[in-house]
This record gives structure tokens, sequence and C-alpha cells, in this order.
DNA sequence: CCCTTAATAT
DNA sequence: GATATTAAGG
């Protein structure tokens, strides 16, 4: 262990890191390579420091996450203002993150745990960017102890135990405290493939993290690790389904004012939808992604919903208006107001695309063109909705929608295709949306997010996507469950 | 105990 | 930004 004799002795080295345990290390390790040692655990401190006592350093060494200053902020700094070579250091070891290190200036990544071979030759990249490295100059320990109380200076172990056993141990100690530090898992979409399937194994609702793990059988893959995975699994679904954490609405149906009976809707490339038809007035439906693409009509329902949607209703007045082709609201805002009975999994089914703007117009018999707000949860009547509608309530019906976020990152890899890979094409009448058929005689009808839809294979009729049950005997717009929803996807989208 | 959720840390 | 860890509540 011990260095060779011409090795270049006392480079200045400041280490930056929040964890102290990995300072002690790094220090100890330094040390051993006969380096001079300046700890630092904190980011702004350390930056300070270097930058009032230029030329008192060599080289930094820098942990990428720290709390009160990013490590590549902390490079940045350091190549804009000093001109030191900086070597990055982290657990997380991606290329993307690695890159980034490089391409801010670092002039090398360390992955943790660092090993002491690893630091023998950092003096070399000193040597490279100054071109040369004088030894022997001694300016460099002057009143550290002054600044103890800004940084942690040790120069050399301080204690009485005896070198020599002292080196041989803490070589030990720094061995097993590296062995110790667990790799972080990375889920790759092999790996995130392996969960999935057990989740599809288990159902969803029995997929529990001790039971995934059990059935993914990866080694060192703990339960925390599928905990953790899940938990992010699931929120990704519900965003996926348009259940928001927000309290935005999503969806909304809207009535037009003077429209009759007969109203369909056809889809067209880049998943707009048109309402056609007898006398349709204004509305066009939308599965778009953005806001921008609702049409003016629902931009102002939108914005009268959210206007009257919490002096309207408190949480618990939700109303149950009749026996059957019950379509539960329960989403109608996502968020706070919904007593949403969450299965012990956590994953709501989700009802209907919002019915609001609709429900305005018929719930109770209300002055029909009236703003009505029906509460989250809110049971509705099918029947009533149809009747309602067809008393001339509300004739052409257009379906809107946007979901700001309809695709965590999280997801993607494994909804991998783009939704707009698969463009709608111009389709022939959506009997889904006709009113005509709000009687609880399909429950399959389901709604992509925006230009989304199954091959034609999977398509009874022109412009209908159909689903596998897992809502049979709701009687509405459907969306199926997140998870089933997810599932679904991974099956039209190729691979 | 184990699970979920949210918050926070790395 | 992704993953881990922690805290709190069921």
């Amino acid at each position: 262990m011990a260095v060779s004799e011409d090795f270049p002795v006392g480079l200045r080295v400041m280490v930056v890191d929040d964890d102290p345990v990995c300072l002690l290390i790094l220090q100890r390790m330094l040390h051993q390579c006969r380096y001079r040692v300046t700890t630092c655990s904190c980011a702004t401190q350390a930056y300070t420091m270097l930058r009032e006592r230029q030329d008192t350093f060599d080289l930094v060494i820098s942990d990428v996450y720290m709390p009160d200053m990013d490590g590549f902020r902390l490079l940045e700094l350091i190549g804009l203002e000093l001109d030191l070579p900086v070597i990055m250091m982290s657990a997380n070891g991606e290329t993307s993150l690695v890159m980034k290190g490089i391409t801010h200036g670092a002039c090398d990544y360390l992955l943790k745990p660092v090993r002491i071979e690893e630091l023998r030759n950092i003096w070399q990249h000193v040597v490279r960017k100054k071109g040369t490295f004088d030894f022997n100059r001694d300016n460099c320990s002057i009143d550290w102890d002054s600044n103890k109380t800004l940084v942690e200076v040790q120069s050399e172990d301080h204690g009485s135990r005896k070198r020599k056993g002292n080196i041989e141990l803490s070589d030990a100690m720094i061995e097993d405290a590296n062995s110790l530090k667990k790799a972080r898992v990375v889920w790759s979409s092999e790996l995130h493939k392996k969960f999935v399937n057990a989740v599809n194994q288990l159902g969803i609702d029995k997929a529990v993290p001790k039971s995934i793990m059990e059935i993914m059988r990866i080694q060192g893959l703990t339960r925390e690790n599928v905990a953790s995975h899940l938990q992010k699994y699931r929120l990704g679904l519900k965003r996926l389904c348009g259940i928001r954490v927000e309290r935005l609405p999503v969806a909304s149906f809207q009535a037009s004012e003077n429209g009759q009976c007969g109203g369909k809707m056809q889809i067209q490339s880049g998943g707009s939808v048109s309402a056609s038809g007898s006398n349709v007035s204004s509305n066009v439906g939308v599965f778009g992604r953005s806001l921008n693409q609702l049409d003016r009509g629902t931009l102002a329902a939108l914005a009268q919903l959210q206007a009257t949607q919490q002096r309207q209703f408190g949480v618990n007045e939700a109303q149950q208006l009749g026996d059957s082709g019950k379509l539960c609201l329960e989403h109608l805002f996502a968020g706070g107001t919904s007593q949403e009975e969450t299965s012990s999994s956590g994953l709501q089914r989700m009802s209907s695309l919002e019915l609001d703007l609709l429900m305005q117009q018929v719930h109770q018999g209300m002055a029909p063109r009236q703003q009505q707000v029906l509460a989250s949860g809110d049971l509705v009547d099918l029947s009533i909705v149809k009747s309602e509608v067809e008393a001339g309530g509300c004739e052409n019906m257009a379906m809107q929608s946007h979901q700001r976020d309809p695709m965590p990152n999280s997801l993607q890899h494994f909804t991998e295709q783009p939704l707009g890979s698969h463009p709608v094409e111009p389709e022939g009448d959506v009997s889904a949306f006709d009113l005509s058929r709000l009687d609880g005689s399909f429950d399959e009808a389901i709604l992509l997010p925006s230009p989304c839809r199954l091959a034609d294979s999977d398509c009874p009729e022109p412009g209908i996507f159909t689903f596998p049950d897992p809502c049979a005997g709701i009687s509405s717009f459907i969306h199926p469950s997140p998870h089933d929803f997810s599932s679904f996807l991974d099956e039209i989208l190729p691979p």
C-alpha cells in the first residue's frame, strides 16, 4: 500500500461531498496517496473557499448529488472562475450523467464506491492541465486550522493510534464501507418487463411488493426496490388514464347550444374529432394532448366549470339518481374532493370521461342550460341522461379531452411508441359517441388518448374502439382500469 | 408485519 | 430526474 518514493506528494485536493462518511473515506484514501486533503461537506462553502483561496488547491473532487448545490453547478462555477481540474463522483453511473459531467468540463468521473487505485493517478489531471506541477512548494497548509469553522480540515490523522496499524484498519474499513454501498437498481426495460409480468401474473389487485419480488426472482432486488418502483408505476398508470393529482379537469362533454339529435363524430387525422350530422353547431371533439387544441367552447366551459365547482358542492353531496346504468363520476374532478374508494391496491377504476358539462344540462331537470355541476363521486343514471338529451337538452355532444401530461416519462419505456406514430385516419362514424347509443347497450367503448387507435382488425366497426372487458356492466363510455389500459397499449402498439 | 402514500434525500 | 429512504397511517 505504500506509495512509491517518486510519487508526486502533496497535491492539494479539495473533496466536496455532503455525505460525511464518503468524505472520511475519500480523505483517508487520499492521505494514503500522500495527497493533502481538504474536505468540505457543503458545496457552496467549498466554492467560497476555492475562490477565496485560489492557488491553494490543485484539484477538486466533487460529488454530484448535494443538497445545497448541484455538483454540476459547482463544476460549472469552477470552470468559469477558476482553472482547476474537477473530478466528478457519483454512485450513479448512467451514461447520460457521466456525459453531462464530461460536457460540463469534468476531467474525470469516478463511480462510487471509489477505489483507491482510481485516486492514485489523479495527479495526472493536474499535470495535464497545468503542464507542470511543483511538488515542492509548501504554501498550502497554512492556517487551515483557523478555518475549521468553515470546513472540516484534517491534513493528518489526529489521535494517537499507531499509524501503521491504523492504516491497515482503515483499509479494511474502507473496503467494508465500500462494499456496503449498495448499487442502485437500474430499472431497465428488461427489468421492468419482468416487473410488469409479475404484476400481470398476480393481477393488479394482488400485486404487492413482496409478491412481485418473489415472482421476479431477481437476486439482490429488495422489497423496497420493488415498492419504490411499484409506487412510480401506479402513479404513471393513473396519469396515463387521466387521473390528475392536481385539480385540473381533463376532459369534458359539452352540449351544443342548438344542436339536435344525431350528431356524429369523425375521427380525423392527427387525433382530432369533428362533429357532423344534422345541424351541429359548434362542438368539435378533440382528443387532444394539449390545451391549445381545445376549441373555444370547451375552454369557456372548462373555465365555468372550474369557477362553479368549488362553491356548488361539498365533498359529501354526491347524489345517486337511479339504480341502473350507473356511471360513477368519481374522478370528475381529479384530486381533492373525490371520496374515492380506492381499493387496497390504490388503483382507481376510471369511470367515464368527465361528463360534467353534459350533466350541467340534464341533471335534476334544472334549467337545462344553466350551469350545474355535479360533484365528484356523483352517480348518474344514464337513462336520465339519455332522456334529458332526447328531450332537447343537449343533442349534440362533443367530447373533448386534453391531457397535459399524458405520458409520464417513467412510462415511456414501456409504452414506448409515441402515440402519435399511429395516426388516426379519417373514419366513418364514431358511433361510440352517438347519443342514440347511450342506452346501456355497449360497454366496450374506450377512449384512447390522442392519435392512438386500434388496428383495424381489432375494430369490429370502424371507429369503435373495443377493449376486452374489464368494465362489463358499466354502460357508458368507459376507460378500462389504468392498469388494463396500460397493458392494452402494450398490446396495440408494436414493439 | 406488511402495505400505501407522501415527502424528502441522494 | 430516477431511485431510495423515511415517516406516518392503516
